[in-house]
DNA sequence: CGATCTGTTGCATGATATGAAACTTGTTGC
DNA sequence: GCAACAAGTTTCATATCATGCAACAGATCG
């Protein structure tokens, strides 16, 4: 381990959507360095294009070199590349954002969004970890998930997000074993207020769940009355990435 | 300077899409460092997630905390979440790959591509950098480019690519002297023989070039035919985008 | 103008990263 | 089945190199 590198990664991740900005004092504290210390590993970063000035105050952002690695993390590489075209497809016939999602321990994480044409901008959740149980995402994988994982799920305690958020492992249960009957799984408003979401999950031979793939968008587009019919887009899409894949 | 910090990086720097996974000894000898010293620096890159483990072999490839990190890049955010959902029109419209890129330095650097529905993979062309003078986004960017910037690169010399690249620079000058009378700059097999582009680009209200719009797609799709038709759609892109802006 | 905050730069110190070599582990060849 | 080889990790002594302090330089503010 070392300290040096350790302490420049820290750095980079202390920044946030909320503070795409930061100057060496903000940094260093967040980090409990010393400014100089943190002036000096700054420098290095911004060197290697990790960081950049802000042309007008001089704070740090994140560099556009990250851009360019992240294009090559070639994990579900693959997958992303097989599925965009068919993730596009969806956001056109939808008119809402697409996403694409894989299980990673007991989280959601997203690999993908496709904002559908004529939306305004929708904050971007690539990267983003999110739980299982309050996400249409990961109840599609939670659906198809074996055993010994989905016990642990259903075991350790549902954070609560909002009002609708199912925090009982029973219901969720049973809640699961209609994403089964339906093939789709839906989350209202359950991690965010507003926020309705469709997803069905993307299985290979085995049945065992890779992928999931939702259609979100505001609660006063992503109506009762819709669901069903997002539910048999997403279901398809869904068949035909798997489709795809094997 | 922090040199461990600059080995790191310099690690991470080593991957590319042709070499996405790499071991230790491949990488120590890229980079120029010993295997032990390798070995220490990508174990700490790999505890804050920069780089994985191939669960498979035991090399390395660049991790998924990156792609995370790029979702916070801020540089030209505005101008890529502005502009995002009228490429994704833009690809709607003409089923070709979309793409958005700004100037930096003498080179064109890709901000974002959208892949059109029902289309197969096109190889990821985000952060990579490009010359001005033989890709449709950057002449673009070059017929409006005022003079001391636009003289520079006549003057350098032309790098040839494909036997289409145009490498006379008074054969350069007439073009952009088109461009700025119809709008809309095309690339004809100049960087990869068998792709061809059409761009148009944004400019500021000073009439400065501040980023590019561009469709491309395979020749046998893009033909001189549509070239028209899709340089009306680009033109009208840029200038919606350019809208938003102000 | 003094006061305060931010960021950079010398400098002495010793903590820490380094390279050589030893040691594992896995693979290839005979 | 064993030897030879390659890839990777670990140990350890060494001195390099990162560190923290303090002083300095700008900027902002009252």
């Amino acid at each position: 381990m070392i300290q040096s590198v350790q302490r420049a990664a820290a750095l980079l991740k202390a920044f946030d959507s909320d503070t795409p900005e930061l100057g060496v004092n903000d940094l260093s504290r967040r980090v409990g360095l010393h400014k100089s210390t943190a002036s000096r590993l700054l420098a290095t970063l911004e060197h290697a294009g990790l960081v950049e000035r802000v042309p007008g105050t001089e704070k740090y952002r994140l560099g556009f070199e990250l851009v360019r690695l992240a294009g090559y993390v070639r994990h579900y590489g693959d997958l992303r590349e097989l599925a965009r075209p068919v993730l596009a497809d969806l956001a056109a016939q939808t008119s809402e954002t697409v996403h694409l999602a894989v299980l990673d321990g007991d989280e959601v994480i997203n690999l993908e969004q496709i904002e559908a044409p004529h939306m305004l901008r929708e904050a971007n959740w690539v990267g983003r970890r999110t739980p299982l149980h309050c996400v249409a995402n990961g109840k599609a994988l939670l659906a198809w998930l074996p055993d010994p994982q989905s016990a642990a799920i259903y075991a350790a305690p549902l954070a609560q997000y909002t009002d609708r958020t199912i925090t009982d492992p029973h219901l969720l249960r049973r809640q699961m074993a209609q994403v089964r009957r339906c093939g789709y799984a839906v989350a209202l408003g359950e991690i965010e207020i507003g926020l309705h979401a469709v997803a069905a999950a993307i299985c290979d031979r085995d049945g065992l769940p890779l992928a999931a793939v939702s259609v979100s968008g505001p609660a006063y587009r992503v109506t009762p009355q819709r669901i069903d019919a997002l539910g048999a887009l997403v279901v398809a899409a869904a068949t035909t990435i798997a489709g795809r894949m094997l």
